[in-house]
DNA sequence: AGCTTCACG
DNA sequence: ACGTACGTGAAGCTG
C-alpha cells in the first residue's frame, strides 16, 4: 500500500515550482506538480494500492493545545485552495481513493491511523520529515527532496538520526520544529536533544531521572522547560486513532479529459492518454492579405508580392517565449484558420504599439536573412581534413595516456565514469556535485590541475574532442555541394529578440583559444571574392546601458571614448589597474548583477562582491535608479521593453517562488539591454544590405553574430564598403553616446578579427 | 528526453 | 538556509 501525503506535496508544489497559468490566468503549477508526483508513483508501481490523504482545511485540535501552532504559516492563498479542489476531482476521476482526516485532525493523523489499521506493508510518500516517526518493520517513508526521492526504513533512519523512529516525537519535544512553530525547550538543539534521548529513551525517562542529567546547566534548562517539552511532544506526536472520511474513486476517463481541458492541463492529458490526432503543421502556408513562416516560403521559391503578415513573426513579437508555441497549438487544433488568427494577431500588435517593430524591423529582415542563408559561407575542406587528422592523432595519444594513469580503460566522454575514476578510484577530493554524482566540469578541473597530472590530460582531451567533434566533424557534415555551409537564422527563437543560428550554429565558432582560431580560419572568402570582413560593435551593451539609464558618468566616459573598464576600475577601486575586475562588474551589471554571481566570477567571497556592487551603484547612481525602475515598472506592467518597443513578458516578477522571482528580476535588468542591441544590429543589417544593393556592390553580408556582421568582400570594394558599413552601423540609432564599430578584413575569419 | 559539458555573444 | 550571474545550440551519455 502506498499512502501519498497529499497536503504536503500540494504545498511544496505550490511554493516550490515555477508558476504555470492557464488561458484564464489561473495558476496551475501546484496541480501539475502534484499530479506529476502521483503519476510517477502510479507508473513505477502499477500494482500497488495507492491512497491519497488530504486535509479538509479546517482548524487543528493542536491549536487548542498551543494557539501559536503553525502560526508561522500564511493563511491558505485562494489560488492554492482552488488548485486543491481541482486535484481532488482529478484524483478520484483517475481511480484513486482519497482519505480525509476528521474535523480537527490533520492529514498526518489520518496517515497514522491508516498505518495502524492495516496489516499490509506501507510506503508513505511525503515532503514532511515528521512522518518518519511512523517507521517500523512494515512501514517505510519516502521523502521528496530536491526532485529526488529518499526511502527511509528503520535501518536508514537509525543510521542517520541515531535514535529510533518511535523516539522522533520526543526528540522534537525537546528540539522543537520551526517549520510547524513547535517551540521545544529553549536552549536545547538537535545535538543535545539526541544525546538526551539516547541516554534516557524519552521525555518520561529524562524527567524521571532528571537528577542524573549533566551538565547542571542542561538540567536546569530542562526543569524550566518541562511543560513546554510535554506540550511540544503532544504537538509533534501523530495520532493513530482519528476518524477517517473516505472519498471513493469513480474512474472516469471522459471526466479527466474534461477537467484537463477546462484547466488547461494539456501536458497532463497527453501524459495520461497520449497525443491526440492533430493537424500536422505545414512548413509554410500562404493564405490571402497573411503567410505562415515567410522565410520558409521564400526559400521554397514562392514569389511573394506586396506586404504580407507573417503569423509566426507576429506571435513572436507579442510573446517571445510562448507566442510561437501558442500559435502552433491554435493552428494544429483549430485547423488552419490562418486569416482569423492573423487578424487577431494584427490587432493585438496594434493595441500594444508593436506594429512598427514588426513593419520596420522584423518583416523586412526576413528577406535579408533569406539571402544570407542562401549565400552560405565557404569552408576550406582540405585544411579542415588536415586539422581533423592532426586532432584525431592527438586524441588517441591522450586517451591512452589517461587510461595508463587511471590504470584502466573507461569511457572518457562519460562525465559519470570519469567522476568515478577521479574521485573514487584515484581518491581525489571532489569539489562539487551534480544531480547524478560528481561534477567534472571545467571549473572543477581547473582547481585540480596543479595537483594531479591526469587532470591536465583530461582538460586537453576535452578541449580537443570538443573542437574535433562539434566543429570539424560537425561542419564537414554540413558542407553543401557548393563547398559552403548554409546556416538557418532563427528569427523567433530567443526571449530577448536576438537571432539564433542552427544546423550548423555559426554563432558559436571558437575564437578564444589558439586551436579555436584554427577552426575559425577555415571560414574563407569564396569564389569571386577576396576577403572576409568582420565589423563588430564595440561594447554595444554598455553603451546602451549608458543611453537607457541616462547615467552621467557612463555617458561622459563614452563621449570621451575612454577605456570603459579602466574608468570603472578607477571609480570603484580608485585604481585603474584593476581593469579586469571592473570588466567583470560591468558585465555583471548588464546581466542583472547578484553578489553570488560576481563572487563566483571573480573567485572572491560574497560579502566582498556585495561591496563592489554597492560601490559601483553609488558611483553610477543613474544605473542604480534605472535598474530599480525596470523591476518596478516590469512588475506593474508585466513586461519590460527595448529602445524600439520590443517587449519581454515577465510574469515571474510576481512569483511566490523566490528563485523564480530573482531570475525574473535579473531578466528585467538584462533584457532591455540585450534586446536593444539586437534591435540595433537588425536595423544595421537592413541599412547595410540596402546600401550595398542600391550601390550595386558585389560585396555582401554572410553572417550575424549578435554584435558582429561578417561580409564577403571583393578587393576593389574594400575601402568603400568599409566606410559604408561603418557609417551605416554607427548611425543607425541616435543615442546619447556614440556607437563605435571595429572593422577588419582578412583572407579568412580568424584574420578578420 | 533530460542531464552535463562547453562553444559563442 | 536557500540558490542565482544574461542569452543561445550541439554533442555525448544515460535510462
Amino acid at each position: 500500500m502506498v499512502i501519498i501525503d497529499g497536503s504536503s506535496i500540494l504545498y511544496r508544489s505550490y511554493y516550490g515550482l515555477p508558476d504555470l497559468m492557464n488561458e484564464r490566468g489561473e495558476s496551475t503549477g501546484a496541480i501539475v506538480g502534484f499530479m506529476n508526483e502521483l503519476l510517477k508513483e502510479k507508473n513505477e508501481n502499477p500494482n500497488d494500492k495507492i491512497i491519497v490523504v488530504m486535509d479538509r482545511g479546517g482548524g487543528s485540535k493542536r491549536k487548542e493545545i498551543y494557539s501559536d501552532y503553525k502560526n508561522n504559516r500564511p493563511i491558505m492563498p485562494e489560488d492554492l485552495r482552488r488548485q486543491g479542489h481541482v486535484i481532488r476531482e482529478l484524483v478520484n476521476a483517475i481511480g484513486i481513493n482519497i482519505v480525509y482526516a476528521a474535523e480537527g485532525s490533520e492529514g498526518d493523523d489520518a496517515i497514522g491511523t491508516l498505518c495502524k489499521n492495516t496489516d499490509e506493508s506501507v510506503k508513505i510518500v511525503t515532503v514532511d520529515a515528521d512522518m518518519l516517526q511512523l517507521i517500523n518493520d512494515k512501514i517505510k517513508v519516502e521523502l521528496l527532496r530536491k526532485g529526488k526521492r529518499e526511502l527511509y526504513d528503520e535501518t536508514r533512519f537509525e543510521n542517520e538520526f541515531e535514535i529510533k523512529p518511535s523516539q522522533f516525537a520526543d526528540y522534537k519535544g525537546l528540539r522543537g520544529d520551526t517549520s510547524d512553530n513547535i517551540p521545544g525547550v529553549t536552549g536545547i538543539g538537535s545535538i543535545t536533544a539526541r544525546r538526551l534521548i539516547q541516554s534516557f529513551e524519552n521525555l518520561d525517562g529524562i524527567y524521571k531521572n532528571i537528577g542524573l542529567v549533566k551538565p547542571s546547566r542542561i538540567r536546569e534548562i530542562l526543569k524550566a522547560g518541562k511543560e513546554t517539552a510535554y506540550m511540544s511532544l503532544e504537538l509533534a506526536k501523530i495520532e493513530v486513532d482519528t476518524a477517517l472520511d473516505w472519498s471513493k474513486a469513480a474512474e472516469n476517463e471522459t471526466k479527466v479529459k474534461d477537467i484537463c481541458e477546462r484547466e488547461g492541463l494539456l501536458s497532463l492529458k497527453v501524459r495520461l492518454y497520449g497525443k491526440e490526432e492533430s493537424v500536422k503543421l505545414p512548413d509554410y502556408e500562404i493564405a490571402g492579405k497573411y503567410v505562415y513562416r515567410l522565410k520558409t516560403a521564400l526559400k521554397a521559391g514562392e514569389k511573394i508580392e506586396g506586404k504580407k503578415y507573417d503569423l509566426e513573426l507576429m506571435a513572436y513579437i507579442l510573446d517571445a517565449e510562448r507566442g510561437v508555441k501558442k500559435l502552433e497549438g491554435q493552428l494544429a487544433v483549430k485547423g488552419r484558420l490562418i486569416e482569423n488568427i492573423g487578424q487577431r494577431l494584427e490587432s493585438e500588435l496594434q493595441a500594444g504599439n508593436e506594429m512598427e517593430l514588426y513593419e520596420k524591423i522584423e518583416l523586412p529582415l526576413v528577406k535579408v536573412l533569406t539571402d544570407m542563408e542562401e549565400r552560405g559561407i565557404k569552408i576550406n575542406l582540405d585544411r579542415l581534413q588536415k586539422e581533423n587528422a592532426i586532432m584525431s592523432k592527438e586524441l588517441v595519444k591522450l586517451e591512452n595516456q589517461i587510461y595508463e594513469i587511471a590504470g584502466r580503460v573507461f569511457n572518457l566522454n562519460s562525465a559519470q565514469q570519469l567522476g568515478k575514476i577521479l574521485f573514487e578510484v584515484m581518491g581525489i577530493e571532489p569539489l562539487k556535485r551534480t544531480k547524478g554524482g560528481y561534477s567534472t566540469d571545467a571549473e572543477v578541473l581547473r582547481q585540480l590541475e596543479g595537483q594531479y597530472p591526469i587532470v591536465r590530460q583530461v582538460q586537453r582531451y576535452r578541449q580537443v574532442f570538443k573542437l574535433k567533434r562539434t566543429y570539424l566533424d560537425g561542419l564537414e557534415s554540413q558542407i553543401s555541394s557548393d563547398g559552403r555551409v548554409h546556416t538557418t537564422f532563427n528569427q523567433t527563437q530567443t526571449a530577448t529578440g536576438r537571432l539564433s543560428s542552427s544546423d550548423p550554429n555559426l554563432q558559436n565558432i571558437p575564437v578564444r583559444t589558439e586551436e579555436g582560431k584554427i577552426i575559425r580560419s577555415l571560414f574563407e572568402a569564396g569564389e569571386g571574392y577576396d576577403c572576409l570582413m568582420s565589423a563588430d560593435y564595440s561594447q554595444i551593451e554598455l553603451r546602451i546601458l549608458a543611453h537607457l539609464s541616462n547615467d552621467e558618468r557612463l555617458i561622459e566616459a563614452f563621449k570621451h571614448d575612454d577605456d570603459i573598464h579602466r574608468r570603472t576600475a578607477e571609480e570603484v577601486f580608485g585604481d585603474g589597474n584593476l581593469r579586469n575586475r571592473a570588466k567583470a562588474i560591468n558585465y555583471g551589471i548588464v546581466y542583472g548583477i547578484s553578489d553570488y554571481g560576481l563572487a563566483k566570477q571573480l573567485d572572491i567571497n560574497r560579502k566582498e562582491a556585495g561591496e563592489y556592487i554597492e560601490q559601483y551603484l553609488t558611483k553610477y547612481s543613474g544605473v542604480k535608479n534605472y535598474m530599480n525602475r525596470l523591476i518596478e515598472e516590469g512588475r506593474q506592467l508585466g513586461y519590460v521593453e527595448t529602445m524600439y518597443g520590443r517587449r519581454r513578458q515577465l510574469p515571474g516578477l510576481e512569483s511566490k517562488n523566490q528563485n523564480a522571482r530573482h531570475l525574473a528580476e535579473r531578466q528585467a535588468m538584462n533584457s532591455p539591454i540585450q534586446g536593444s542591441a539586437a534591435d540595433i544590429i537588425k536595423l544595421a543589417m537592413l541599412a547595410v544590405e540596402h546600401e550595398l544593393k542600391c550601390g550595386n556592390y558585389k560585396s555582401r553580408i554572410l553572417l550575424q553574430v549578435h554584435d558582429e556582421l561578417v561580409l564577403e568582400i571583393v578587393k576593389s570594394e574594400i575601402e568603400t564598403v568599409t566606410e559604408l558599413v561603418r557609417h551605416e552601423m554607427e548611425s543607425v540609432a541616435q543615442m546619447k553616446v556614440p556607437l563605435k564599430v571595429d572593422i577588419k578584413c582578412g583572407k579568412n575569419w580568424a584574420e578578420a578579427k
